[in-house]
DNA sequence: AATGAATGAGCCTTCATTCAT
DNA sequence: GATGAATGAAGGCTCATTCAT
């Protein structure tokens, strides 16, 4: 009885549930707490008499636990950095694409890329910083020192964009191929293709 | 009367003009009516009466002859496609990332990807599908037949996943990296690493 | 046809009229945007597309030149101290208390002071200041030049103290005495009695 | 269990007292409920549990003992009429500019004049009424009986216009001579000028 | 008895759009 | 044909109040 509807303290966990799906859907912009409210099955005025404000509602809504434990698993298992690559693709895009997949912050974070909101600063310094930095080491463990700091960050892109782009474009393959589906095994191959890509290109750099 | 008339067409041509700065610099649901009316000097009906809707406006400011034109020089080019890969990202990372740019329309495509308006039909249509037919090709030429449909999919997604990031990562950047600019320089060497990240990946391709 | 309901250039003017009614009614804060929209027969959304905002409003509907001139008048005409003083109060607690006095700015005042706005900077600058010093002028002709600045200071306080009151005080008034109404009569009596009151305790102090 | 009733009855007191700081500073409408129990130091629904509503707790506030002690004193004083005008003045100015005078009160029907709430009822039968009532009566020991009431009710006009203007005037001061603070020097310096301005032009209509 | 949680009415403002000329 | 004026729907947010425990 009281596990769905009760108005009981899960409101606020509610809230934050939907605000992950609304922002995800919309964007911080484009979302609306009325929406999010709706959702949650909360008042208008429960936004704002649990997180001050709109913007305070986004700065909950973003947690990184999932994406930094992803990291720390990565860095303390025992693999050759190219294993560790593809095991951390494989890990990044379910998180990315997965529809059940329990944590959208990714997608929030997607859009803010996009379309940045006072949320950024924190999303950069809690998220992207160090996954920059993740990412940095494991090319250079994979191509070797010889690399410019340049060099390496263009090579992260070169990965995370990859990565991004899959989320980015769902709408247009919607369109464009409509029988496509991020199941499971399809977002796998999706990993697997990008590790193949990147390594192929990063092994290039070791040789040349 | 030729003057009244040239001044209703030069009256439309800003608000066109005007629509491209703003949609590409806040999005379509960010880009207010006002804004693109003030900047183009014209009354706020203005956008109503030439255009019919915010929607319609959107509709004719998109104008993608500068990267169809992009496409058919580079297919028209003597030259090995792996060079013409190079050019092709040459152009399209300027087009891109150049403040300077005189066609904003990359700009306003890449953010309806992260955020779908009405428009993204059309540009689906006019723009992206021939893009991926083209860059199929272009990937096609320099792998072999051997890639399936998926496959070669894939490798188009890899290359302007590639190039994509670096426009949605602006605002990343500068907070990151202050010291980095989109300097034609700088777009020269980004071009340059994703030709030469991605052509390093498609030669494995073809040799395994 | 045009003249009442007509929603013609004339809204602006009704707008700040209605606002003037209700400012000097319910105060800045008690006043309501709708409210006087609805008075003004004019879209909620009016207000700010006319004067920005409803502190924009508010620094419009202020307007003291009925005040300017009341001071202006008194000082080219060729009286003597004592009557120029007993001709200001009249005007100005006509201002002040005549329901069918154009001018509702003076009431809209006598609120700032109790409950300021940001628009009390405007009205201190522009209206309280000047007038301060015409009465001090006044004061210090009928008393002579031996009065210290604080002293002066006090007896322009003593002047406006015993005006403003009769404002504020009307509530009160409605309910200990509702037999008395602030007709034309009512008014140049309590002017005369202001007037006498404060010339007797002046004149003491020549003498004195 | 009386310590848990003691702990009501001083949370009580405290919304009391703290009512009081928040009303003499933001008038009734200005002032939050949030804020009174913030300082309380209480829940937000302890304004409606122990008072029923933001009303009820205006109404606890108002306490006139003060206002009547002042009088009653007064009128047992043993001091000429004009004498124990003096006294009034210069405690009833220190009541009501003095920050540190305990009784908040006289600010809050102040600013209840310039903006009556439901409580300006009881403000007027328990502490106006009488206090015009008392100062009617000094005014016409020190005058004579000659006055009609209309007289007498505008010299007690002219005596607490005097009085309240200082405390309305305040944010006008602040801003036009910041220099100036009511110190307990100045609030006696204002309540004796008030007295000497207000006694000459008494005693003058006593000789006329 | 007393409180943290939740409510709904209402606030000012913004916006794309439409109207009247 | 073209525009200044006006609109109404919707936005985030605040508030005194009520609910459930």
């Amino acid at each position: 009885m009281s596990e769905t509807q009760s108005g009981s303290v899960q409101t606020r966990a509610r809230l934050i549930e939907a605000a992950r799906e609304v922002f995800a859907q919309y964007g911080f912009q484009g979302a609306t707490v009325r929406e999010i409210c709706r959702r949650a099955g909360a008042n208008v005025a429960a936004v704002n008499y649990h997180f001050g404000s709109k913007d305070g509602l986004l700065g909950e809504a973003l947690n990184f636990s999932g994406l930094k434990a992803l990291q720390t698993d990565n860095l303390t298992a025992d693999h050759c950095p190219e294993k560790r690559l593809r095991l951390f693709l494989q890990d990044f895009m379910l998180m990315l694409l997965d529809e059940k997949s329990a944590s959208r912050q990714c997608r929030i974070m997607a859009r803010e890329l996009a379309d940045p909101s006072p949320a950024l600063d924190k999303i950069v310094s809690e998220a992207i910083a160090p996954l920059h930095e993740f990412l940095g080491r494991l090319v250079c463990e994979i191509v070797g020192d010889k690399m410019s700091a340049a060099e390496q960050l263009r090579c992260v892109f070169s990965i995370l964009g990859q990565c991004s782009f899959y989320y980015h474009t769902e709408p247009v393959l919607q369109r464009l191929h409509p029988e496509l589906h991020y199941d499971r095994k399809e977002i796998e191959a999706i990993a697997q293709h990008i590790a193949n890509f990147s390594l192929a290109a990063l092994l290039a750099k070791k040789s040349g």
